[in-house]
DNA sequence: TCATTGGCTATCA
DNA sequence: CTGATAGCCAATG
């Protein structure tokens, strides 16, 4: 069966986006630079999405307050329109596609 | 173990 | 806005 070998770090970095991706309160929202970023990687906002993409906990980590950069929502397993539902549940202003800070 | 690909991106032309 | 490129981790072969 396929095996993946760990990188032997202190802390997967996958892990570290799990944790910090869950500290994310319900109305506020992060970008995937700043995960990457807490995550201790500032350039890996790939990996990021990567990581969050075949998650193993979806439902249990808070992905959909993850967006871009530049304020848009991004993608999303279930759909980006999904996501920006979600977002919107929890008192996000989206504009157009567009999350207002 | 290594090589290749993919992705919820970022940045630049 | 579109396209290309970059730099990163995980999955797959």
């Amino acid at each position: 069966m396929p095996r993946k070998f760990s990188k032997n770090r202190t802390n997967s970095f996958r892990k570290r986006v799990y944790e910090v991706v869950r500290k994310i309160p319900q109305g506020e929202v992060a970008t995937y630079k700043e995960v990457a970023k807490l995550a201790g990687s500032p350039r890996a906002y790939r990996a990021v999405g990567n990581i969050l993409n075949k998650n193993p906990n979806l439902e249990m980590i808070s992905c959909h307050r993850v967006i871009k950069s530049d304020g848009r929502v991004g993608g999303y397993k279930y759909g980006k329109n999904k996501k920006t539902s979600l977002l919107k549940k929890e008192g996000i202003t989206i504009k157009q596609g567009r999350v207002i800070f």
